[in-house]
DNA sequence: CTGAAAGCGCTTACAG
DNA sequence: CTGAAAGCGCTTACAG
């Protein structure tokens, strides 16, 4: 086993070192990363954890599988503190430094600055920095054409924040549609929700207790969606009977309600596969395709949505 | 606005700080937490992001909300590679060098060492490191009567990773609720799983395809019970009338398959909270409460339970 | 081939 | 009150 030195030798120490490893030993991240210029760790900020960001990471952790890449998640749990403006940028400076090789954030609230890498998923409106993303546009048009095709001509819509490149494409997709069967935009019917979806109680309650509410109403966000449901039960409104509800993203709890929601698939496991294959290849200088992606949507069809009372009449 | 000093004062770096931090900027992470003690950054360590580690981190966050604790996630992508075994030592190690002030580690497979506080959600078996976890004997003594009392006497079993506490507990929960029926247990009706969902594709096809198959089983976790599912379905076999099925964790996704999956619920969400809490107080000296946590379940019953066909018969 | 020293970016305890 | 220096735990480039 033990060659001709007795000395301790640079081989002797890695077999030591590596005999260490077995018991589970590693080295501190923060002092080697301090010092080395890669850590082979990619960074992924968060401000929580509603079920879009899970389904985001399962796609992440597919792509890093087996990559030699570890992935670090920070995430502040100041939800409704000091913070909210600007996190991202504080987070990704603060990983960046040496920490991480590159970064993905998530519905950031503005564009990122940092010395490494960063790929935004759901970008900010009139970003040129890397980014994936659905075909917002698309998804929001064939929405609510099905709502169109299924008679309703009084169509409320619960818009995302604006800031977000993907609310601006969503509203867009709105309007197209509308204009698209020759029907003005009436902009009473439209609300300003900010995705958060209390956000969207008030604006879906407003809408209902009109004297001549929508008979449909698409909100940009399932999470918005559901809330927009469960604001129709309450006052009253039988779904899809009375009203109709569209959403956007096909998070798992929208086909767990009663009726099953009517949304927009945007696969957020593909989007968070791409930000990561994308950041990987960025961080090893390999990336040679399109700096902005965007994915594919498809509507999925459940009971919330239904010909309106009217034209189902008489 | 300036004061009287015209020097660069304390004071006049303090507001340089201020409205460098109003743009977003901060501290690298790293080299303050080198020169710190404390960083009120507390970590979590996990291999992948199922179901279940989705629903935990909702709950960590929670607790950690407005707390003034980060949360620092550290996920190995390796998911097949070298690392299996130890893999949470190792993550913990490189986080708790100086960068997090304690750790959270899930389900993990051995004792964790560590120089700062280490809470175990779903421990090893005879830990008796700080943790919490469900009451599994209890929950699964009462997913066993509930097919007990359909009238089911042949019920197999696909158990869980055997080291850990949990997987332990539910098989004891299952033979503890044949012996109460006076049942002997056939050994031969336990599949050694691991937790994985792949785990129980050869286990629940070893068991259906024999000349006895049982009329119901019993798996150790909703991603094994799944797969049981897709198996039974595979070979022909019709749930719940020919073979019912049961499994433990209540993820989402349990509601929904056709038949919705009967389950034990054990709250994740209340794990993680309960973790994080806990961990929080570990790590400001002010915990009091039982360092070991076993949180109540309930059995949910769906439509993957029926009585078995003999009995159903004439 | 080996070992001592410098330095990564900060903070803090200390000397002026 | 202010500023220069030491040191957190490592790695690496360099001197012996």
């Amino acid at each position: 086993m033990v060659n001709g030195h007795y000395g301790v030798s640079a081989r002797t120490i890695a077999q030591v070192r590596s005999a260490i490893e077995q018991l589970g030993y590693e080295s501190s991240l923060v002092a080697s990363s301090l010092r080395r210029s890669r850590t082979n760790v990619l960074g992924l900020v968060a401000h929580s954890f509603p079920s879009y960001t899970a389904e985001v990471l399962k796609g992440v952790m597919k792509a890093l599988s087996r990559s030699g890449f570890d992935l670090i998640i920070y995430a502040n749990s100041d939800l409704y503190g000091s913070y909210l403006e600007g996190w991202e940028q504080r987070h990704v400076t603060r990983l960046s430094g040496t920490l991480t090789d590159g970064c993905i954030v998530v519905t950031p609230f503005g564009e990122v600055q940092s010395r490494t890498p960063v790929v935004a998923i759901d970008p900010v409106r009139g970003s040129a920095a890397p980014s994936v993303t659905a075909d917002n546009l698309a998804g929001a048009t064939t929405a609510v054409k099905h709502l169109l095709d299924l008679g309703h001509r009084r169509i409320g819509f619960i818009a995302g924040r604006s800031s977000l490149a993907a609310a601006w494409s969503r509203e867009e997709g709105y309007r197209a549609a509308l204009a698209g069967a020759g029907i003005p935009v009436d902009p009473t019917l439209i609300g300003e929700g900010d995705f958060n979806p209390e956000s969207a109680a008030p604006l879906a309650r407003a809408l209902l207790q009109r004297p001549d509410p929508p008979t449909a109403i698409f909100a940009a966000s399932d999470g918005m969606a559901l809330k927009v449901l469960e604001v129709a039960t309450e006052l009253g409104f039988s779904v899809p009977a009375d009203l109709s509800v569209v959403g956007f993203d096909n998070i798992p709890e929208s086909a767990l309600t009663e009726p099953g929601l009517t949304t927009v698939d945007q696969s957020m496991y593909q989007l968070g596969y791409g930000a990561a294959r994308m950041l990987k290849s960025l961080v090893t200088d390999e990336w040679e395709g399109a700096r902005q992606i965007v994915l594919p949507t498809s509507l999925v069809v459940r009971r919330s949505t239904a010909p309106p009372k009217s034209t189902a009449g008489p």
